[in-house]
DNA sequence: GGGTGCATGTAATGGGTTACATGATTCT
DNA sequence: AGAATCATGTAACCCATTACATGCACCC
């Protein structure tokens, strides 16, 4: 039946189930919502919304303005609506992992002195710049969204990130302590 | 320079750099190494390594067997190596993290009773089974490769995994109790 | 007879990012 | 003067998995 198997398209519905928005608007919603978990650039977006439009799970309206392009601005119809509720029912395809990172820790014998300590303490930095952002947004939802029934879910997937992080940031020191040993004098 | 800008010829140089391997073996070791957070499949390995012997980065050599296909048996050539050394210097590139288990907690409010609380079970079972996985690796690698200079780096690797894994259970239970509380009366 | 393992490879298909193309307005 | 923001979309390219194609040997 549909021809949108794609997990994309699933995203977009569930962005337009929030509220009703253009292209534009979603593109910038990610980073402040589904962000820390998944990614669409503009290049999947436009073209996914018009295939979506032509199986009737998104209405179109085209908003007019002065001085500034033309909003194609998207709404979910019943279809589309069902559709979302039918994808989340099915188990999420298990995810095939890809890190860099560890790909050069596991062949870090070959490397120079310090390099794979670089790598590590960056990496760290990061983790611990994502905790920050964790927490700050958790604050902010709780205070814009207060009552919203869609809040508890955000903070799940938030929650998430904060224990990965957590997680990752011990491994990072214990690795770096670890490093050392090997590194520093060989 | 070099038309292999991909990381696929990386991780290629890396394991040939453990010994020289064909195609096929390499395919065969990956599960066994670098297979919880990185994957390849025969549709790259077996055009990534004729394009690195055609810049130089790997030597073939066809070992014949009867009553058996020929082996392309691969090895590093000293081009090689510093091409892996080099890529382990630079600083591995931002990781999009794509998690369709997060995307269906999101909008998780969309869902029917129960649905959420299926997807997190599977999702702690998983997690239990992988923590096993890296503790018996573990013990195994200690047995059988003792003495390797690479062996603390694939040590780490494994770290990476138990600390982000013991997390993301951590995570799914916290998050079952809290789903009960929303879902199981509502 | 049929599945599995050895062993190589190509082709079809699907996902995804980046670059290109356009064009006005507003901010520095 | 130049960059950034709003706003849309397409095209080129890269990366990755899966399916296809071949063929022998071994085991049940």
């Amino acid at each position: 039946m549909a021809k949108n198997g794609g997990v994309t398209a699933k995203a977009l519905l569930g962005l337009l189930s929030i509220h009703p928005m253009s292209g534009y608007d979603v593109r910038q919603l990610i980073p402040r919502s589904i962000g820390h978990f998944w990614s669409e650039s503009y290049g999947q977006i436009y073209p996914a919304l018009k295939a979506m439009t032509a199986e009737g799970l998104v209405a179109r309206k085209t908003e007019r303005q002065d001085s500034r392009p033309d909003r194609h601005v998207y709404s979910l119809t019943k279809d589309g609506r069902t559709e979302l509720r039918e994808w989340l029912k099915l188990a999420p395809a298990d995810e095939v992992p890809r890190s860099e990172l560890l790909l050069k820790i596991f062949f870090g014998a070959h490397a120079g002195k310090g390099v794979n300590r670089q790598h590590v303490a960056d990496f760290l930095a990061t983790q611990e710049m994502a905790l920050k952002i964790y927490t700050a947004t958790e604050k902010q939802l709780k205070r814009e969204e207060a009552g919203d029934p869609q809040l508890p879910y955000w903070l799940m997937t938030l929650n998430f990130g904060r224990h990965r992080s957590k997680a990752l940031v011990a491994w990072s020191k214990e690795t770096l302590l670890e490093l050392e040993r090997l590194e520093s004098r060989g």
